[in-house]
DNA sequence: GCCAACGTTGGC
DNA sequence: GCCAACGTTGGC
């Protein structure tokens, strides 16, 4: 079983977004990095660290969990969508997504700024400077700090 | 709103 | 294949 971090501006979809909808399909991924994450180890059951970014202020706001494996992401191919390249077709989906489920919204918030301050977290791709990548991997160790943190 | 860091594009 | 120009991300 693997651990992630998503970031999502929550302008855009925020945790209660997920927490009302139940599920939701992840689109709008284009970065090859990231993709290559959902579509190549993102398995069902993974848990997933939802980060709310450009936000004030920015940290880990709850968990989710991957219920769906990857599959294309059809908004690549929609022109009237924001998330629109013509390079995509059905015929060559090149983005793809997961599907996550809503597993819970922390009781205490973990801001960028608390992350950052914590003992073994040094090491965590969110807090590396430039880390932009919006789906990246987390260590179960890492992963259960955080959870720790936001249960508090 | 600024801007550093990073990814992508396209001319050569 | 290099790299300058451009666009985006995301913290501040």
């Amino acid at each position: 079983m693997n651990y992630w971090l998503m970031k999502s501006e929550p302008t855009t979809y925020s945790i209660d977004d997920l927490k009302h909808d139940k599920k939701t399909s992840w689109e709008g991924v284009r970065n090859y990095q990231a993709r290559n994450f959902m579509r190549d180890q993102m398995k069902v059951g993974d848990l997933v660290l939802f980060y709310h970014s450009n936000a004030e202020p920015p940290g880990v706001v709850g968990i989710a969990k991957v219920c769906k494996l990857a599959h294309p992401d059809r908004a690549a191919w929609d022109p009237q969508s924001k998330y629109f390249d013509e390079k995509a077709s059905p015929k060559n989906p090149i983005w793809m997504m997961v599907d996550i489920e809503f597993v819970e919204k922390f009781s205490h918030f973990v801001s960028l700024e608390e992350l950052k301050k914590t003992k073994g977290l040094e090491s965590m791709m969110v807090l590396q400077k430039g880390s932009r990548l919006s789906v990246q991997p987390v260590s179960q160790e890492h992963f259960e700090k955080v959870t720790k943190l936001g249960k508090n």
